[in-house]
DNA sequence: TGCGCTATCCAAAGCGCTTTGATTTTTTGA
DNA sequence: TCAAAAAATCAAAGCGCTTTGGATAGCGCA
C-alpha cells in the first residue's frame, strides 16, 4: 500500500492525502479524519526512503562503534547508553543507525554516513585526548553531540559528560577524611579523556589535603576483573601496602575484593574500596545498602540527554554550543571504613 | 556532490557513471577508471535513500530491542551479539537499524519497519515459548533469523542457537561424576525459551544418573549478582545444603561465591559451582585457568553467524529453513572439585 | 561499399514521497 | 447579488538514484 494507491482509494489527490497525514492546516477536518481512518485500516506507513528523498531528512541518527579486535571495553557502557538514546529516538520517530567497524575504518564510517546522507546527526562515543574525530565530524557538516569531552580541542562543540574529575576528587576526599593516606588508584586506560580527568581529580584531592602521592600506587589499564585482582594482590604484599583503593569500575573492584578475601581481609574494615559505578542497569551494585561505596552516574540517563540534545541541535542548527555536565553521586556502601591504625 | 554533478563534470551521462561505479560490463575500462578516480577525488558516495528507492533494497537490517522499564537483562548479551552481527553487516555494506522500544510497542515496531520498507530483513532476539512475534514477522513477509529457538511454533524458520540443553546436561553430568548429588539449579527466567532448555538438560542428566531432583533446589529468576547471593545464602543454611550449584550466568555465579566466602567456605573444595558463561568479551572469566568451571559459548560469534545467515536468506529468499546449532564448550576451572564426604 | 555485429554510451522513465504554484469551491461582506 | 477573500483541493515538479530501451560508432567481412 503506497500513497498513490491510498489516494486513489479515497478519490483524493496524493497532495491532499499527504497533507492530511502530516497535519498541514489546508485540509478540512472531515477529510483528515477520513484519510486517517483509511491509513490505519490499510496499515499505510509512508516509505521512509521516499520521504527522506523528498524532505532531505533521514530521520535517523548515526552511532559509530569502533571495534578493536581484542576486547571491546566500551561495550557494557555503550549498551546502556544506546538504551537511553534509543528511548529518546523512538519517542521522536527517529531511527538509530549503528555502524560497527574495525577501529582502523572509523573515520571512513563517518565520511560514508555523511556522503550517503543516511543520517541527520551523529553521536560520538568515548573521546580521547586531542581526538581528531571531532575535527573530522565537524568538517562533514553534520550536527553532532559528543558523549564525554576531549581536551585539546579548540573549536566548541556540543557535549554531555559526567563530571569525572569532581567525582574522583570527592571520593578521594572522603577516603582521606576516613584517615586513609596510602591510597591506590586503579584507573582505566588514560588515552581516554575521562580517565585523565579522573586521575586529575584524585591528584587534586591528595594535593589539597597535603597527602603525598605515591606513583607506585597508580595504575592505568583496561578495566577487567583480573586487572583489579592482580594489582591488588601485588600491592597488598608490598612493604607499605595501601589501606584504600580508588577503582574506576565495578568489575575491577570485584577483582580487588577477591584479592582481599584471598588474604582473609575484610573489605571496609582492613581495606577500603571506592569504585566508580556507571550504574549499569543489569548489574546492580547490591541491595538497599550497596556492597561498594561508589561514585554513581547513570549511563542510560546520559544517553537520553545526549540524544535529546542532538535532536534539539538538528531542529535548530544555529544553536549555541550546548554543554551539559552531570554530577555523579557519592553513595556510601559497605566497602569503606576508617583507616586501620 | 551527486550523480548529476559528477556526470556533468566528466562529460558523461548519469547512466554511464552509475554503471561504471556499480561494475556493469557495458562500460569501457578506460571510462571506468576515469569515473572511479573522479568519484574518489570528490568523495562521491551514492545517496543511500535515492539508491534504495530505485532498487527497492534498503541495505539495512533491523533489530528491535524491547525495553522493560525495569532492568534490561538481555542487555550485555545483546551488546555482544550486535557487535558480532555488525561486523558481518559492515563487511557486506549493510547498515544496522536499531529500534529500542517499550516492550508493549514491540509488535508495532516490527510492523513499522516493514511498512516503511526501511530494512531488508530482521533479527529476532530472545524468543520465548510460543513466541507470537515469530508469526507476526512471518506475516510481514520480511526475511528474518531468530537468535534462539521458540518451542511451540509449527512453521519452520531460520535460526541460530546454542545447544543450551546439551550444555547443561553435560555440565550436570560432570558434577554428578564428581560425586555431587545435591545440586542446586539457579536458572534464568523460564519464560525465555533457552532457560527452559537449560532446565531440561539439567533434569535429563539427573534422571539418567538416577539422582533425585529436589525441587527445593531449583530457582528461576532474573540473573543478577544479588539473586545468586541470596539464594545461595538461604540454601547453604538449609538442613541439607547443596554441594554444588549450576548457575546460568557469570554474574549470579559471583553472587554465589560471595555467599560462600561469607561463610568461610572455599569454592571448588567445600562447594562446587558451574556457570554458564556467555563469554562476553569485556568480562573474561579469569586468566589462563578460569576462575569458574563454565559452559562457554561466544555470543559474538553467534551474532556473526546469524547475520551471515540472514544476508544469505535475503540474497536467496527461496532458501530452505536454515538451522544452525552451536555447541557450547565445557571448560574446567577452579570452581569445581569432588563432592566433600 | 555496405551490412550486421558488438562495444559504448545515452535519454528518459520510474521508485514513493513532499511541496510549489495553481485551480476550484465555498464563504464573506457590502 | 456578486466580486473578493478564504478554504480546500489538485497537477506536476523534483529529490538522486537505477534501469529499460534505444542510439551511435567502430569493426570485420563479403
Amino acid at each position: 500500500m503506497n500513497l498513490k494507491e491510498l489516494s486513489e482509494l479515497l478519490g483524493l489527490s496524493q497532495t491532499t492525502v499527504s497533507r492530511a497525514l502530516n497535519g498541514y492546516p489546508e485540509v478540512s477536518e472531515a477529510t483528515r479524519q477520513r484519510v486517517a481512518k483509511a491509513a490505519t485500516e490499510h496499515n499505510y506507513k509512508p516509505n521512509n526512503r521516499a520521504r527522506g528523498l523528498a524532505t532531505g531528512r533521514a530521520m535517523a541518527i548515526g552511532h559509530v562503534i569502533p571495534q578493536t579486535n581484542t576486547h571491546e571495553m566500551v561495550n557494557p557502557i555503550f549498551g546502556d547508553f544506546i538504551g537511553g538514546a534509543g528511548e529518546t529516538y523512538s519517542a521522536n520517530n527517529y531511527d538509530m543507525l549503528l555502524s560497527l567497524v574495525p577501529d582502523t575504518e572509523e573515520a571512513q564510517a563517518y565520511r560514508q554516513m555523511a556522503a550517503r546522507a543516511s543520517v541527520d546527526g551523529l553521536i560520538l562515543h568515548g573521546p580521547k585526548t586531542n581526538d581528531d574525530r571531532i575535527a573530522l565530524v565537524h568538517s562533514l557538516g553534520l550536527p553532532f553531540v559528543v558523549h564525554g569531552r576531549a581536551s585539546g580541542i579548540d573549536q566548541p562543540y556540543h557535549w554531555v559528560d559526567v563530571n569525572n574529575r569532581r567525582a574522583f576528587e570527592r571520593a578521594t576526599e572522603f577516603l582521606i577524611q576516613l584517615g586513609h593516606r596510602n591510597i591506590a588508584l586503579l584507573n582505566g586506560i588514560e588515552t581516554m579523556d575521562f580517565a585523565q580527568r579522573r586521575r586529575a581529580g584524585f591528584e587534586s584531592a591528595m594535593k589539597n589535603a597535603g597527602v603525598a602521592i605515591r606513583p607506585d600506587l597508580m595504575f592505568s589499564r583496561e578495566m577487567t576483573e583480573l586487572y583489579g585482582y592482580k594489582i591488588a594482590t601485588q600491592l597488598l604484599d608490598a612493604p607499605v601496602p595501601p589501606t584504600a583503593f580508588m577503582v574506576a569500575s565495578l568489575v575491577s573492584g570485584m577483582g580487588v575484593r577477591r584479592a582481599l578475601e584471598d588474604r582473609g581481609m575484610k573489605m571496609g574494615r582492613d581495606v577500603s574500596i571506592v569504585i566508580h559505578d556507571d550504574d549499569l542497569s543489569y548489574m546492580p551494585n547490591g541491595d538497599t545498602v550497596p556492597m561498594f561505596t561508589a561514585t554513581k552516574s547513570s549511563v542510560r540517563e546520559a544517553g537520553r540527554l545526549a540524544a535529546k540534545m542532538l535532536l534539539d541541535v538538528i531542529a535548530d542548527p544555529t544553536l549555541e554550543p550546548q554543554e551539559l555536565m552531570l554530577e555523579a553521586q557519592l553513595v556510601v556502601g559497605q566497602s569503606t571504613g576508617p583507616a586501620p591504625i
